[in-house]
DNA sequence: GTTTTTCATCTGGGCCGACCAGTTGATTAA
DNA sequence: TTAATCAACTGGTCGGCCCAGATGAAAAAC
């Protein structure tokens, strides 16, 4: 059953696609500013003799960076380099981040950060003045769960996150405002990227006890101290990583 | 030069596509309840021979679906009807606004404000505090466009929202918050309807005068004030919708 | 009768080369 | 100088092909 190597584990070796290989390459020329706002890009025919692929899985691959923000198509006119400033949405920065290996320069942490403030704050707000009982049960049951994954012996720090970014879109959900829940999930993947530093450098430990603390502010109906005690949170994480 | 008939406009006939087409009746299948969460959609052969349409187009659908939201496929297993509520995103909200044929019901008006104060209210704050003379070179220079405009004898309605759009993003763009401008990108299409109304409501100078208005607070540092005249302006244009 | 194995069938993922219908701009005709 | 023409080029679509994993019923082993 087992293979005849076990010792050295060559681990899985997942093929990229085509397309995706494609829409990497075109997003460095972009991002690299190799090409401009406002470039015009080769043909469909033209980039399929060049990279030797086939123009269906061009043509998927220029949908999908115009879907990004990244170009704009005009059907049998061309596509442009878009002002990813003017048409980019945050799955344009997601796309920015991961070419650059997922991490997030400091700058785009503070905007982050700001964001979540502005965001979750106002949620924060809004759902500390009208909570009922079944909030309360709704938000503990998040919690619960993040207690037991810290009863393990190894804490599995990918779940966690995942438990934490559930349980801060519940608040947003909670606070009754259809906007926020949503833009939680826009932010996903950065929100996931945020949680698992968070747990390395303040452990995991830390992270729900926090989480709890949100809800003591919310159980008090005490909105001014929730937000107080979110942008102080916010501020030791700054601090943390400008030392 | 000119057809037969010039009286009657008949105006252009932009043809759909056919990937359009089917991500809108599957769109609207979901939204409508005739799909409910969970359900299974037939496979994308099956689809095919119903439709018409080849499966490449059938795929490319069904991806897009899965990027707003609305499915969640699994390879070799098949797509299902996603809680919109958990995966969506703000494309999702934009779908389900734009198949009501842009009416947005009142709770859902009432959480687009408050996401506004949150947003725009974080990014006037910071501009306020840290704005340069380009800063105001900037945005006096969308103010006069939306002069201009306003010369006309018959005020092109649509034009000026692009323009408000353009020049509350440029707010967002020069608070220095890099997420802040995107999400506002992410808003776009129920920013846009929101100012045509504001300008049916309370006029196309009305408007205006209000965007300058906030150009005042930012040369004179005002963050307080700014914020303030935002949360007034909200709470005016809710107290009309409800009257 | 129960468990295990086998395997035909179905799924989405990916790719290809050809064809379709508008756009464009130089050439031709008026 | 102006108007009509049309070949070349554009993105959009097509149907077919193969792949590898999932599924579930039939066959084999117990």
């Amino acid at each position: 059953m087992v293979g005849p190597v076990d010792i050295m584990s060559i681990g899985v070796i997942d093929v990229p696609s085509r397309k995706s290989l494609f829409v990497n390459r075109i997003e460095e020329q972009i991002l690299t500013g190799r090409m401009k706002v406002g470039d015009s890009l080769p043909s469909e025919r033209q980039l399929e003799e060049e990279t030797h692929i086939s123009k269906t899985v061009i043509h998927a691959g220029l949908v999908e960076l115009e879907q990004k923000g990244f170009l704009e198509i005009t059907p049998r006119r061309g596509a442009v380099v878009a002002n990813y400033e003017e048409t980019g949405t945050m799955e344009t920065l997601n796309a920015l981040i991961r070419l650059n290996g997922g991490n997030m320069t400091k700058k785009q942490t503070r905007s982050f950060l700001e964001a979540r403030i502005a965001i979750e704050g106002s949620a924060l707000q809004r759902l500390c003045e009208n909570r009922t009982e079944d909030d309360i049960r709704y938000l503990e049951a998040i919690i619960d769960e993040a207690d037991r994954l810290l009863e393990s012996e190894h804490v599995d720090e990918a779940a966690l996150a995942e438990v934490l970014f559930r349980y801060h879109r519940g608040i947003c959900v909670r606070s009754r405002n259809e906007f926020f829940p949503l833009l939680l999930n826009e932010f996903r993947p950065i929100i996931m990227e945020f949680w698992l530093r968070s747990i390395h450098r303040f452990g995991a430990v830390s992270n729900v006890h926090l989480a709890k603390r949100y809800l003591d502010f919310i159980r008090s109906r005490d909105a001014a101290g929730a937000f107080r005690r979110l942008e102080r949170s916010v501020k030791e994480y700054l601090d943390s990583i400008d030392g």
